[in-house]
DNA sequence: GGTATATGTAAACGCTGTTGACCTGTCAAA
DNA sequence: TTTGACAGGTCAACAGCGTTTACATATACC
């Protein structure tokens, strides 16, 4: 008796690898928006999806490997980091703000406020960099793009700690567009040519 | 037999308590500073101070109060908020910069660096919200002053994110002033009254 | 003296992430 | 049909963590 059950080919992909995998990954992504990456045990996931602990790590290596894969999915700063350069700025801003005091996704904000757990903060720093200092330095060009970029970085990334720690104000829209406006001039600042006028 | 042993007090303020604690103390600050928050367990501050691991949660109450306290001698950004106020982003920029790249203490970067710890978290940002954002904002003073401060932070707290994930890159003298002077300038901006041009 | 009260100790609790040994069902070849 | 290989899954254990509880001991007061 060959169970089909939706294996095609013929060689031997196995029968429930894929579909465990996808099982435990959808119940950490579930846990880790929720909860937050640090209150969730290897043993919740497992629970969760109704399988076995030890399949975690064979399946993803270890806990951290979960996460690993759910970032590589849902990209940080996706896509902005292209076209105009000359609204760049502003669209970094915009996400920025709109992320941190609006319509973000809610795995972005549970990510975003465990981002500092020494576990995550490998991997969230991996991505950071790959994500966001090297393409827009590379994107930038000139000798000083890796600064500009960093500073670009910095300034975002700040503000997401900053929302962090003072909790989750809601803004109106008037006061959501100034600070876009304000985020977007600093962001301008970090670009510009700066000299310093001294001797 | 009385011990004098520098009990001058008749009453009863034990023999070996503040020895003890002292101990204690220094232990988790030498480890903190050496390994990160993080990376110190209670049994290892216990060992190295020669003590009885459940002393600890007994004189600080947990882990994280052993932190606490350290934190609270040597304090975030200590008395730049006052003082002349034409100066202030220059010293602040100066301060963490020369933090960030610079002479910066041991334990300050050590926690800088664990600064992501779910636990060590909660203190690090009581700390800067009683140690910046609110005596920022009181100093600056006026309606717009909370988001100052807040910006301000922000640069600050991303300035130090960056640093964290790009590594210990040295910085050459001149361009440490020049990333001073940029810093400044994001800071003049943050405090700058900012209307927007619209309608 | 006796006795209350600090101070220090030993052992455990429940939790974590992770791993190795063990079943179990499916498949291919003999 | 019997045999073997093997992927998929289970179970129990490991060492470590922060923390707590019950206990021993030394000190200080009456």
């Amino acid at each position: 008796m060959v169970r089909p059950e939706e294996t095609g080919g013929g060689s031997a992909p196995a029968r429930g690898r894929e579909a465990t995998r996808a099982r435990i990954l959808e119940s950490a992504r579930e846990l880790f928006t929720s909860e937050g990456y640090g209150a969730v045990s290897s043993r919740m996931i497992a629970a969760h999806a109704g399988v076995n602990v030890a399949l975690i790590n064979r399946y993803f290596g270890a806990k951290r490997g979960l996460l690993t894969e759910i970032l590589r999915e849902d990209g940080v700063f996706p896509g902005l980091i292209s076209g105009d350069p000359g609204t760049l700025t502003r669209r970094l801003a915009e996400h920025a703000v709109g992320r941190l005091y609006g319509e973000g996704t809610a795995l972005q904000r549970a990510l975003d406020h465990s981002s500092g757990d020494p576990e995550l903060q490998a991997v969230y720093e991996g991505r950071l960099k790959s994500a966001m200092l090297e393409p827009l330095s590379a994107y930038l060009g000139g000798d000083e793009a890796p600064v500009h970029a960093s500073l670009v970085a910095a300034v975002l990334l700040g503000l997401t700690r900053v929302r962090l720690i003072e909790g989750a104000t809601a803004l109106r829209a008037h006061d959501r567009a100034r600070l876009t406006d304000r985020v977007q001039a600093l962001l301008d600042l970090c670009l510009a040519d700066f000299e310093t006028e001294d001797e």
